[in-house]
RNA sequence: AGGCGCGUAGCUCAGGGGUAGAGCGCUACCUUGACACGGUAGAGGUCGGCGGUUCGAAACCGCCCGUGCCUACCA
């Protein structure tokens, strides 16, 4: 391979299309059945038919992507399976769009037909997002890919569903639901989303049928006046003052001929509205519960359509919001409405189509929750089933620990129908997972399967094991049930993630994953949510194009702090498109850097203070990358690449050894270089793999020496080389107190702290040449003054790489006193602590005597202030006595250096003044 | 009404009992043989407020303020 294949900067749109084909091509993705290696697992939170790529699912699918490729690299047999589900009301709203537009309905179409269109679009047109998957790079194995509605899982939920009915776990039953008169199905309660919505309180009169000295009617407030057409009973409290000798008594009910009681209830409030409330059993969720206490008939109001039906006269056929207009009307006109007040209230709407739901009587199918809801928040109580953040835990026991009973039976035509058969003769209900010939509870042949279809998310509930084969005894199952991690939105706790732990347990006996990772909510930059309302949506496919994929997924992964939202910007994605170009052009500079050069090994003879540093730097990396990911720490694990990538590989090692490069200092040290430099971006790049998957896969080709791989995926993660690493033992860590914290625990501490001496006088002259408008060309001659002689050692043994990077035409080190400095020199302080090195830069004729003055002045004013407080700090005795010895000592050494600098400071302040006048 | 989270540089955010950090933006200088999608050097912060614990608090605890979200049957 030759430089010149490597264009100037990083173009991803020509790479991207090429390696996402490799990946699914290559059979890497897919797992091993026979194989001895330990088992990863995760299923893909499947994504709606009906759906395209959205930022949301662009995180999720990043950072699930991140875990498969380093369990991967980590020799783990990773199995992580892709899928979609069959979003029941969604998609049947997609195709009913499409009947009407030809003028038909779906009644007009009939079932059968419908289900044949339905499947029909999604053979065309439906999954489109599994190729935006594809194109985010999720190395999913594709060859698994399933759908909620397959025949395998199909068959999972019918059995489910008959083992649950068949131990009462499912009942049918008269009970108040959510309806969505548009979507002409029931919901259940966390399909309704709620909104706080301004509203009225219409109070009405209604009056006594036998009138009492002093109460002639009750006034009560409600919300909804419409409903009271249903009303059954008005409410009161019977600890209510007001109302005493009311209860009991007989209403008469406005507008119409019924009459109904006054009841006692502890649940009406003595202060909202008048304490008295009216009660409509078939039309409020409260007012149901109520009327099964006061045993209290349940009278229908509306149809299918929320308008109003045959029970309530005059007002047949009107849409329930025109009926409440006219029925206040008719109060008020009957002088039966008292005031109306405003009122802020909670509105439910459907969260597919946003019509407000109409709670409604009707005959549904329930699981009974308490019983399987008890052994999931045993799980996570023990720890069996881990949340990451741990907060969330919380929220998921306030939700378990109250839960409903689960409505399942939707009135729709696409989804799982139910698997159970009404007998004409007896009435009798046939559940089973063969369709059944006769009834079996009078054996007639009668029978006719009920309508309905199940709730998605009951599918969605066994996706763990369904997606594996179950009720089957796979090898998958046994390989890879339970899943090790769940990656997904907080948004769906209650929907899935609970359904899932409740059903997994049920049916596996095992928790159907050990972690659940609950990733960030993306938002704009402004911090709002994203909504296609709001046309604020960031378009994943357009960032794709805009900035590159790999760019994308870095900037999810490093904003996914844990327990944070994301607020994510252009900026931010344009800043990570650097960075990729970056590491193209650094691969580049590799290239021109090591033609010819064989092998690609580290000779560790030959190894030098610079390259023993980076190879430090390169083990620490590591092991924050893999303590990082582990601990789903993403955002942690992109930084310390970042760091390490940009700020320590590229800033420093590759513009300290270019002249060893060029082989200027000798064939030894270009050897020495090159083989470091190769090794160290060998493993950048696997590093960076499993966040960037497309630049590392094309550029790791492009490396001599190295053995060929299809992907990097199949390579062995980089470890943290023993060599130039170790674990400080606590021992170790309060008897070495190196100056530099990050070189800690490093076998090569002493040699890595040498560098950053090193990088410390440079960055010093740097200062020195900046401040004192040295051009850039000009060389300078460097004094270094430095009282301890393995410090001299060190910059003499640096000498080249110091003059490289200072710009330095001579370097003299000695040590204290001896023959006086160039009166003119400009001075600067290199690695506060013991280690002190005093820097000067002679600028004969050049210097700004001023200029010099006020920039020592103001350094000096810093560290004043600085050994002041440290002064302070010292001299309390309780310090002494109470703060850790290291600490103290720490801060003694701290003091020395400051006050060595303040020395130094004022001498070199007193020599310009001198020069002055 | 309850619950959870957040408040650190102009902006977006890490961090976390012992010297205040990054990216972007900003200022100055630089087209030097990887990269101007770049380099070098800077400026910029009493870490929301008040108390408490501590030798020491930006960090731990309490209260308050601001802000965001989730849950809830006051009709």
């Amino acid at each position: 391979m030759s430089k010149t294949e490597l264009s100037k900067s990083y173009e991803p749109k020509d790479i991207e299309e090429k390696w996402a084909r490799i990946w699914t091509e290559s059979g890497v993705n897919t797992p091993e059945l026979d194989s001895k290696k330990p088992s990863f697992s995760m299923v893909i939170p499947p994504p709606n038919i009906t759906g395209a790529l959205h930022i949301g699912h662009a995180l999720n699918v990043t950072l699930q992507d991140v875990l498969a490729r380093y369990k991967r690299m980590k020799g783990f047999n990773v199995l992580w399976l892709p899928g979609i589900d069959h979003a029941g009301i969604a998609t049947q709203n997609v195709i009913e769009k499409q009947i009407a537009e030809e003028g038909l309905d779906r009644h007009k179409v009939g079932r059968d037909e419908f289900v044949k269109r339905v499947w029909r679009w999604k053979e065309e047109s439906g999954g489109i997002i599994i190729n935006q998957f594809k194109r985010l790079g999720a190395s999913c194995d594709w060859t698994r890919l399933r759908f909620t509605m397959d025949e395998g899982l199909s068959r999972a939920v019918r059995e489910v569903f008959v083992r649950l009915y068949s131990e009462g776990l499912i009942y049918r039953g008269d009970y108040i639901i959510n309806w969505c008169p548009r979507c002409h199905t029931a919901l259940s309660d966390l399909e309704v989303q709620t909104e706080e919505k301004e509203g009225s309180l219409w109070y009405i009169e209604y009056p006594l049928v036998n009138p009492m000295p002093k109460i002639k009617s009750l006034t009560v407030a409600t919300t909804r006046p419409e409903t009271m057409l249903g009303d059954a009973a008005v409410a009161v409290n019977p600890a209510d003052g007001r109302y005493k000798g009311v209860i009991g008594k007989t209403l008469r009910l406005p507008l119409t001929d019924r009459q109904i009681p006054v009841i006692a209830d502890d649940s009406v409030s003595l202060e909202f509205g008048t304490g008295a409330v009216k009660i409509t059993p078939a039309h409020d969720f409260n007012d149901f519960e109520m009327g099964s206490r006061h045993n209290l008939p349940a009278i229908k109001i509306m149809d299918v359509n929320a308008r109003m039906n045959e029970e309530t006269g005059e007002f047949a056929g009107m849409d329930r919001f025109a009926a409440r207009k006219k029925i206040v009307a008719e109060l008020e006109a009957a002088g039966f409405l008292n005031k109306i007040e405003k009122h802020k209230l909670m509105l439910g709407s459907c969260y597919r189509c946003s019509t407000v739901v109409e709670p409604t009587l009707s005959k549904q199918w329930f699981v009974k929750t308490a019983p399987l809801a008890a052994p999931a928040i045993k799980a996570v109580e023990d720890g069996v089933i881990r949340f990451v953040p741990k907060g969330w835990e919380n929220t998921y026991f306030d939700w378990m620990r109250n839960i409903r009973d689960w409505c399942i039976s939707r009135q729709i035509w696409w989804g799982h129908r139910i698997p159970a058969w009404h007998c004409a003769d007896c009435g009798g209900i046939t559940v089973s997972t063969k369709d059944p010939p006769k009834c079996e509870k009078c054996a007639c042949a009668n029978i006719e399967r009920d309508p309905d279809v199940l709730d998605t998310w009951f599918s969605s509930a066994l996706w763990p094991f369904s997606t594996l084969g179950w009720p089957d005894e796979t090898e998958e199952l046994k390989i890879f049930y339970p899943t090790s991690a769940l990656s997904t939105s907080f948004d769906i706790i209650f929907f899935w993630v609970a359904r899932m732990i409740m059903m997994g347990l049920k049916f596996m006996d095992a928790p159907p994953f050990k972690d659940v990772y609950i990733h960030a909510l993306v938002r704009d930059a402004q911090g709002q949510k994203m909504s296609k309302s709001k046309g604020n949506v960031i378009d994943p496919l357009l960032m794709f194009e805009q900035y590159g994929t790999d760019a994308f997924r870095f900037t999810l992964a490093i904003l996914a702090a844990q327990g944070r939202d994301i607020k994510l910007s252009d900026e931010r994605i344009a800043g990570n498109r650097n960075f990729c170009n970056k590491i193209w052009n650094l691969t580049r500079f590799i290239l021109m850097n090591v033609e010819g050069m064989s092998g690609g090994s580290v000779d560790e003879s030959g190894l030098n203070t610079a390259d023993k540093w980076i190879l430090t730097r390169r083990s620490i990396c590591v092991l924050e990358v893999s303590e990082a990911v582990e601990s789903y720490g993403f955002d942690e694990a992109a930084r310390s690449l970042y760091r390490f990538v940009w700020h320590e590989l590229c800033d420093w090692y590759v513009e300290l050894v270019k002249l060893d490069l060029r082989g200027d200092n000798g064939p030894e040290r270009k050897t020495a270089a090159q083989g470091v430099i190769v090794a160290v971006f060998k493993d950048t790049l696997k590093l960076l793999h499993p966040f960037m998957p497309f630049i590392t896969d094309e550029l790791y080709t492009y490396l001599p020496g190295l053995q060929k791989t299809v992907t990097l995926m199949a390579t062995e993660f980089p470890k943290a080389d023993e060599m130039y690493f170790y674990e400080t033992t606590e021992m170790e860590k309060n008897v070495i107190q190196p100056v530099y914290r990050n070189v800690l625990r490093s076998k090569h501490d002493k040699e890595a702290a040498d560098m950053e001496l090193v990088m410390d006088v440079i960055r010093s002259v740097r200062n020195i040449r900046t401040e004192m408008n040295v051009a850039l060309g000009a060389a300078v001659e460097l004094v270094c003054i430095a009282p301890d002689a393995a410090v001299r050692d060190t910059l003499k043994r640096n000498e080249g790489y110091i003059k490289l990077l200072a710009k330095a035409a001579s370097l003299i080190v000695r040590e204290p006193g001896g023959s006086p400095l160039p009166k003119s020199a400009a001075f600067g302080r290199a690695s506060e602590g013991g280690r002190g090195v005093e820097v000067y830069v002679p600028l004969e004729g050049c210097i700004d005597l001023d200029v010099e003055t006020s920039r020592l002045s103001k350094e000096l004013d810093k560290a004043r202030l600085e050994s002041d407080s440290v002064e302070k700090r010292l001299s309390s005795e309780a310090f002494s006595a109470k703060a850790p010895p290291d600490v103290v000592e720490k801060e003694r050494e701290r003091l020395i250096g400051l006050r060595e600098k303040i020395a130094k400071l004022t001498a070199s302040i007193e020599r310009l003044k001198g020069m002055k006048g």
